[in-house]
DNA sequence: AGCTAATCTGACGTTGACGTAAAGATGAGC
DNA sequence: GCTCATCTTTACGTCAACGTCAGATTAGCT
């Protein structure tokens, strides 16, 4: 089952203008395919598109800081490939080691943005319950 | 003790432009002042500016929606203006009314936000014990 | 083979959020 | 009253992240 860019733009959320752009800067892969030939996707694909506008949109990334992260991911599939490929336990041993620290750094960021947020929820909420207070007690 | 621009910056870790550029938009207050002199500010206008860039990085609101929610927030400094100077308990429990609905409107919008980074929080931190059981299983 | 919708590759346009430069005015301190 | 850092307005510049348009090409269908 292949996707062509209108479908999986679709299906992401995006317009098909946003794929190629994306392609142009390293975000997705240039699909292999000869020049003037429709560029075929998967659907591994607008997952993954799906977790980049995710990142974008949550953590209010740049493109260019996507793709750091998304570098750092693609080491990941490389990784992956490089472990299913090859039997020395040693050397899956070093691979696992590599990928941790790329999904720690994701983590970290998302949870200075979540303590972040919930500072602010706090105070927010604390707003709100003086105000709750204030109206009770004058009625 | 009154503020000038620069300063007012320095302490929002924000430009001297950028403050222009938000009081043009509206989303700070046209200091009153004839034209040419310079803009003068107060300890709870450095405040509002932090809330600003505050909502505007975390949440990723655009200048536009700012002012959407400011405008709200201005209503609160004026409904507070005029709690203070009525008597009458029946004015002050309408203007408290009117102000709840405001703080819920950001309360719901940061938890929105809030409970998406949660899940993606939560994705994250599985995918790295995926990684981790199987390096463990490894050694 | 022929038709049509979708896609391709440039290339230029747009919008938001400021940056920057110029030329003159202001105001705190001496 | 003079000085000099800071501010004023005006206006053009910039950069990211796409949008849009044109003209040619491709691919699925009959």
């Amino acid at each position: 089952m292949t996707l062509r860019i209108g479908e999986i733009a679709e299906r992401s959320d995006v317009t098909p203008r946003t794929i190629r752009y994306y392609e142009e800067l390293g975000l997705l892969p240039r699909s292999e395919r000869e020049q003037g030939k429709h560029r075929v996707y998967t659907e591994a694909d607008v997952e993954r598109l799906c977790e980049l506008t995710r990142l974008r949109d949550l953590l209010g990334l740049s493109l260019d800081e996507l793709r750091s992260m998304i570098t750092a991911e693609d080491g990941r599939a490389d990784i992956r490939r490089r472990f299913n490929e090859t039997d020395s336990r040693e050397e899956q041993l070093a691979l696992l080691d590599e990928t941790l620290p790329h999904i720690e750094t994701q983590l970290a960021l998302v949870r200075r943005r979540l303590s972040a947020l919930q500072e602010l929820e706090t105070e927010l909420a604390e707003r709100r319950k003086r105000v709750q207070r204030r109206r009770r007690d004058l009625a």
